[in-house]
DNA sequence: CGTATTGTCCCAATGTAATAGTACAAGTGC
DNA sequence: GCACTTGTACTATTACATTGGGACAATACG
C-alpha cells in the first residue's frame, strides 16, 4: 500500500511532509480511528527514508495526540477527534491556501476555471 | 505594498518560499513583465530576512531565465514567456497538487463542496 | 569627477535535517 | 523462558539554511 508521499528532492524538509501527509490522511478520512499505521522501520523502506526520521515523526505526533503508540505492537490512530482551529484562523489559513494554490497550478499553466473543473471531479469519487 | 509572502515559522525554507511566491506572481498576472521589484535590501527588510537570502534568489531566478538584473538599476521581471513543463509532468503534478490542496484543506475542517464554492468566488475579481 | 544606489561576493557562526549504525526497552506469542 | 517485533534513545557525521557583517563592481545622477 502507498500511503504516504514524500519527495526526498523538495526543499521542505521530510519530516514536514510526512507530518502534513499523515495528518491529511486522517482528517479526509482516508485513515480510520484505531488503523495500524506501517512499523517504523518498514515505512522507512517504503519511503526511502532513514527510521529516525520516521521515528520522529510517529513521537511528535503522538505528543500532539493524534497517534497512539504500544510497543512491540505498533503505532495506531488514535479515536479522538482533531481540534479544530479557531474560526478566525481557519478564514485566514484558507485564503492562503487558496492563494498558493492558484499559484502553484499557474506555474503548470494551469487557469482558475480548470481548476475549479478538476475539483469537481474529484467529489465524484 | 506586501508583495510577497514568507512564514520564518514554517519548515519549508525562506528561498523555496520566495521562490514560489515570485513565480507565482508572475505566472498569475500580477507582476507584468518589466516590473521592477523590489531591491534586495528592501525587499529584506520588508520580509524580516537576510539581504543575502533574497539576493540568492534574486540570483537564482535569472539564471532561470526569469529575471533581468541591471546593478544599480534594480531588477525586473523578463518578458519572456515561462517555459511550460511537458504535458504528461502537468497532469501528473497537478494531481498532487490538487491532493495536497484537499489534504491541507481538511486540516482546517473543510469539505470538497466548500472548496469548489470558494474557488468561485475567486473567479468573480 | 564624486557620491549614492544596486547587485554581487565572501567569510564566519549558528541551528536544523538527515543519514548510518548501534543499543536498549517493552511488549507479543510460542 | 526465549525469540521476535516494535518503539525509543544515543552518538557521530554530513549537508544545508540562515544570519550578520563587510567589501567590491557597475551603474545612475548631480
Amino acid at each position: 500500500m502507498a500511503y504516504f508521499h514524500v519527495d526526498s528532492a523538495s526543499p521542505t524538509p521530510i519530516y514536514a511532509q510526512l507530518d502534513r501527509s499523515i495528518r491529511a490522511a486522517i482528517a479526509t478520512g482516508e485513515l480510520e480511528p484505531g488503523t495500524q499505521l506501517p512499523t517504523v522501520r518498514q515505512l522507512a523502506v517504503d519511503l526511502a527514508v532513514n527510521a529516525n526520521t520516521v521515528a520522529r515523526v510517529y513521537t511528535q505526533l503522538e505528543r500532539d495526540g493524534i497517534l497512539e503508540t504500544r510497543r512491540g505492537v505498533g503505532t495506531f490512530v488514535r479515536d479522538l477527534p482533531l481540534p479544530q482551529p479557531a474560526r478566525a484562523r481557519r478564514e485566514r489559513e484558507l485564503r492562503e491556501l487558496i492563494r498558493r494554490f492558484i499559484g502553484d497550478a499557474a506555474l503548470l499553466g494551469f487557469t482558475l476555471p480548470e481548476l475549479v473543473d478538476q475539483l469537481r471531479n474529484e467529489e465524484k469519487k
